[in-house]
DNA sequence: GTCCGGATCACT
DNA sequence: GTGATCCGGACA
């Protein structure tokens, strides 16, 4: 199993937001149990683009590590409720992140009981859900992605897989920007590519 | 200090 | 369409 490199990181947000799909997301829980999950769904967010929490330069505390060095995660919360994690991307001093939208677990995490009626595959199907079934919080904002810290990535299993490219989710500015990247057809994309969009 | 919006989700 | 729920940023 190869962990991606922090070099593997250093590219445009738009060109690691589809190249994560197909590679592996892999996280060691506070009880030593490590949860793996394919990625099967991305966005790309950079400093050039009014939807990125980093546009127009406008660094603050909390989105230090979206301008950070590229192989980090930035992690936010919103909503009241939910966190999103990303993966910071290209070069230290420019904010640019590929946020994680959904992977697809390999096995059910120890001590997670799959609520009636649900699917595994879609335990982690959302940025809100898969942060929260992979115990991720602001305790890894800028975290390297490394297995030291407990999240990371790895290479494969899926190279070139079919990608369904779209607009991206939740936003009202940047819209015009197909920046959305899921595995074709997968049943843990969170909003399934409708034709035509 | 107050005020407000938000890269969500589950439910109706 | 709506509510839950709270942090960060903007302004004073």
């Amino acid at each position: 199993m190869t962990v991606l490199p922090p070099a593997w990181y250093a590219r445009p947000a738009e060109v690691i937001g589809p190249a994560l799909i197909g590679q592996t997301l892999a996280r060691r829980l506070p009880n030593g149990e490590i949860v793996r999950g394919l990625i099967v769904e991305t966005e790309a967010y950079t400093q050039d683009d009014p939807a990125c929490h980093g546009y127009g330069g406008r660094i603050t505390p909390a989105r230090q590590a979206l301008f950070g060095p590229p192989g980090h995660a930035y992690v936010y919360f919103t909503y009241g409720m939910h966190h999103c994690c990303n993966v910071v991307t290209d070069r230290d001093g420019f904010a640019s992140a590929a946020l994680l939208r959904a992977v697809a677990l390999t096995a059910l995490p120890p001590g997670v009981v799959l609520p009636a009626g649900s699917k595994p595959e879609r335990l982690a199907a959302g940025p809100g859900k898969l942060c929260r079934v992979l115990g991720i919080d602001r305790s890894l904002n800028g975290a390297p992605l490394t297995p030291a810290t407990g999240l990371w990535v790895e290479a494969g299993p899926l190279s070139a897989p079919p990608l369904a490219q779209t607009p991206r989710i939740g936003i009202t500015r940047g819209t015009e920007f197909l920046w959305r990247w899921c595995l074709a057809g997968h049943p843990a994309v969170s909003r399934p590519a409708r034709p035509g969009l």
